[in-house]
DNA sequence: ATTTACATACGAATAAAATCGTAATTTGCA
DNA sequence: TGCAAATTACGATTTTATTCGTATGTAAAT
């Protein structure tokens, strides 16, 4: 038995993709390509073949009942998040949230109403 | 011109070892290459490979003067953070701080340190 | 000097991810 | 009906990442 994790994680790229439909709640493969295609260079083929790959994986369910497939996602965003930020955490903040959190404050200035939410956040912690 | 970024962005693995050389300030690649073990499977010659091959990235540097090299990391690790974090912040937290600080507190609780840390940081926002 | 223990170099195999071309199918409409 | 547009299926290729075997070098110990 090796020491290797074994995670359902989503690529990149898939990531990308239930991005959108997270977002949208349910999409076509052109919605979806449409959506990536503001940041994104890659042929229809690619998205369409990624989605078809995601489905086998679990990451994502479609109605296929008419020509046009629609898509939505399985996994969900909380469960994501946890992954990832638990991650994060330990691989680049040593575990310290105040050290994440002067990182995710220092790169993009919150509001009001964002340092609001995260003070009443913190209340509930004491 | 291509809408796909190009920045470097160190893999899975890589990550690993930039770890323990942030840790370590220096190491050898045995040394890096034990710290993994306790959590990885891999052979020597895996890790050694992985160190050349970020020194071709830029992403280490090595003195080799003697025999046994001694390596240490050129990619600074608040660099990284704010990285990792502003991609995860845009693809998984709707670029919300909050939401971001939800999940990473419901992750761990936090320490009541952390949360004044937390509260002094939100101060010097407002 | 010879052996042993480690070290690096490096090519090559394997695995995983992403990309795309082409064929086949369906639908709408001229 | 039959053509055009859009769609899915899917194999094949390409690219990237990971893994490892083997050759080779070096130094210390016997």
């Amino acid at each position: 038995m090796g020491k290797n994790e074994l995670i359902i994680k989503p690529t990149e790229s898939e990531l990308e993709i239930l991005q959108v439909l997270w977002q949208e709640g349910e999409a076509t493969v052109r919605k979806v390509h449409e959506t990536l295609s503001s940041f994104k260079d890659a042929g229809y083929t690619t998205t369409l073949k990624l989605m078809q790959i995601m489905i086998d994986k679990g990451l994502v369910a479609r109605d296929d009942s008419s020509k046009t497939h629609i898509y939505h996602a399985l996994a969900s965003r909380e469960k994501m998040q946890q992954q990832y930020l638990g991650k994060m955490m330990s691989s680049l903040f040593d575990g310290s949230p105040s050290q994440l959190m002067m990182q995710a404050l220092g790169n993009q200035k919150p509001s009001i109403q964002e340092i609001e939410k995260i003070e009443k956040l913190l209340q509930q912690y004491k």
